[in-house]
DNA sequence: TTTACAAATCGGAATCATTACGTTATTATA
DNA sequence: TATAATAACGTAATGATTCCGATTTGTAAA
């Protein structure tokens, strides 16, 4: 997902390819780890842009129910990334600088049979630590 | 885990087993899947107890540390469970009561390969979804 | 290219979980 | 049972997130 694919999205979608909406996409395409509300805050700030803690979640949560982005709690906080997901797959992420490493590996298939009777809506998995660049700090 | 053998290891390690202690140990002993600091803080005063919010949270950690409580993190809200791993596992956690199912698959063995240069501190593997009995409401 | 109006933003207040703190009470043990 | 350390109390503070009424903006049609 890059941004003007997202914005195609938006537009497809109905909703309005905003100013700050384009903000938010330039700056999650130009991460590429998971990142907080508080990290785009202080971005936008720092680029001397009025923000609106309404506008800033309303449209995280959108960009996620949209696929646009993809979430994941860590530490009581929710954080974001653009969504890499061509196909299904999971995330080493780092616990310093929250950069990700794509797995492949998924379980749910060895799992599904031994819950038979139950209604799977969901699964997490994701591999915590120190990517090879943190280790050196 | 069983609140005894809870109540030992707090005073084999220097904790004192005082009432509210007790109390917080009876209460997820009684339950079968993950409940929330305010689940517990509504069974207290149910219960006619006194109620200090650093007295319940300090004691939640405190178990963390000491493996009497296992955790998971839910909608932005911590929740707790009684220990129940004498091995390794994971679990379904069923989005309408928190009860849940020991899931003895762990993928960390497949993956470690491909993170070799990783530092790995940690993993999460979760199920969400609908038990049997949730799915009939 | 203006107009109109639905949709989005703004700014700040409110909420919810959690943490912090100074004082008082309780526990283990000598 | 006296003592000293530990824990609980009550409440205030914090930090992330949500909510709200007023204002502005993007878009599609005139």
């Amino acid at each position: 997902m890059n941004v003007n694919e997202a914005i195609d999205l938006l537009k497809h979608n109905g909703y309005k390819a905003t100013g700050k909406r384009k903000d938010i996409l330039d700056y999650f395409s130009e991460q590429d780890g998971y990142r907080t509300a508080k990290d785009l805050i202080t971005h936008l700030e720092n680029d001397n842009e009025t923000v609106s803690f309404d506008t800033i979640y309303r449209n995280l949560h959108l960009y996620k129910e949209m696929g646009i982005l993809e979430t994941t709690e860590l530490n009581g906080e929710k954080h974001f990334r653009m969504n890499c997901a061509k196909h299904h797959h999971h995330h080493f992420i780092c616990n310093e600088c929250g950069r990700t490493k794509a797995i492949d590996v998924c379980p749910m298939a060895d799992v599904k049979k031994s819950l038979a009777n139950y209604a799977i809506e969901g699964h997490k998995f994701e591999i915590y630590g120190l990517c090879p660049n943190c280790q050196n700090n």
